[in-house]
DNA sequence: ATTATCTATAGATCTATAGATAATGC
DNA sequence: ATTATCTATAGATCTATAGATAATGC
């Protein structure tokens, strides 16, 4: 009992006005974040605005401006903390090469739709907000196409990616529509949030490997 | 020779201002609708002012509300008439029962993908804005809901679809996975739209069988 | 008279900044 | 003193309407 509330709200700084949002805890930079985040995914990012933002993250809208630059810079973060991830994932899988490549891209797929469709928000849709082109998101794009890569790179070393290896733009199609399946069941998974996640991003996976040519690996 | 130009600008109202577009010959509307399809693909409908529409259609801002009621009626519009040949294709295929459903399930992959990605502009990228959630897109929901019953049904068709038949949650899935590689690829052509889109539709289709887990059908 | 367009603008935003304020920390 | 927040607002939009204008049609 050393005399203050339980998760007392020993802050430093002016409290907050409206109590409408119940002290989530988390710190705001991390509130701000998933608030954009849900907004982004949900209405668009032109249609969202700076207010919408602070005031579901249960602060003013100038006290957004405390922590961040402005609503690019938000999506950038997003953006590149969704990205991020499935890039390590893939370099890993790069490197281990005592293992099947088919069986490598599979991991790759399912964890990837499983990123995307799990978390909380709908962070995939994020992907195909039209904003994308923006110049401040220069590097996200860079990772997504490093990502990409990953995906051309696995399917070349799969038994279908040996026999196609005379034909580079076959390799590159295989691979572009492996890539574009995976973000394109976004889009269903946006039609359809309620199914569960874990078997839908299994059975992508399995669909990504029909579509490349190869039977689902096993275990 | 009539002693008028020729195609000359023997229209009624007061002439345009500015002469920056340089007289398409195309009737207003068609021009606006245009103007809108390129910029609300390209930077997204929320970020699109009626202002570029109208300018870029080659008139002010103001003589769009001549035409169309608002932006919401301009992407309604649009949406609907990206959809409206897919489905009317659709009913075609679904009553033509004498013909093999995954050879015309191939078909209609083929026909929608390069309907969205062949155009002049990148139509298909409309469907990945976050605003369809709209409530004047009601109707152009309910037709890309039909459409996507479509697939379903001939997926059912199949030789797989027979053998899923007890299986409903499978086969809503496996229709969903088609129908997500179809709308996922336009995705894949906003990165690279200089790929021929009749191959890439074909590839595609070819790809949306091996998904169904059936092979190419023949011609 | 009818039509298609124009100019002008009211009203409603939205972003980003300036400066005040109310906590804690020392 | 430092910090996180607030209030207030300037400046820049953007939408939609009102009303004028310049053609053709009769």
């Amino acid at each position: 009992m050393s005399g203050e509330a339980d998760d007392g709200p020993r802050r430093v700084g002016r409290p907050r006005a409206d109590r409408l949002r119940p002290e989530s805890g988390r710190p705001p930079r991390e509130e701000l974040l998933c608030a954009a985040a849900e907004l982004f995914a949900d209405q668009g990012y032109a249609a969202t605005t700076t207010r919408a933002v602070a005031e579901r993250a249960g602060m003013r809208q100038a006290t957004m401006y405390h922590y961040f630059g402005g609503k690019e810079e938000l999506l950038a973060e997003l953006l590149e903390s969704t990205v991020a991830p499935s890039l390590v994932l893939a370099r890993q899988l790069l490197a281990d090469e005592g293992r099947c490549a088919a069986r490598r891209l599979w991991e790759l797929c399912r964890s990837d739709v499983l990123l995307l469709c799990g978390g909380p928000y709908n962070l995939g849709a994020l992907y195909l907000l039209p904003e994308l082109g923006g110049s401040r998101l220069a590097r996200f794009r860079r990772m997504r196409g490093d990502l990409k890569d990953a995906y051309r790179v696995l399917l070349a070393g799969t038994r279908v990616g040996a026999e196609l290896a005379g034909d580079k733009a076959g390799l590159t199609l295989r691979g572009d529509l492996v890539f574009g399946l995976v973000e394109g069941v976004m889009l269903i998974h946006r039609t359809d949030p309620a199914r569960p996640a874990v078997a839908f991003a299994e059975a992508t996976a399995d669909a990504a490997l029909r579509i490349a040519g190869v039977g689902r690996p096993e275990g």
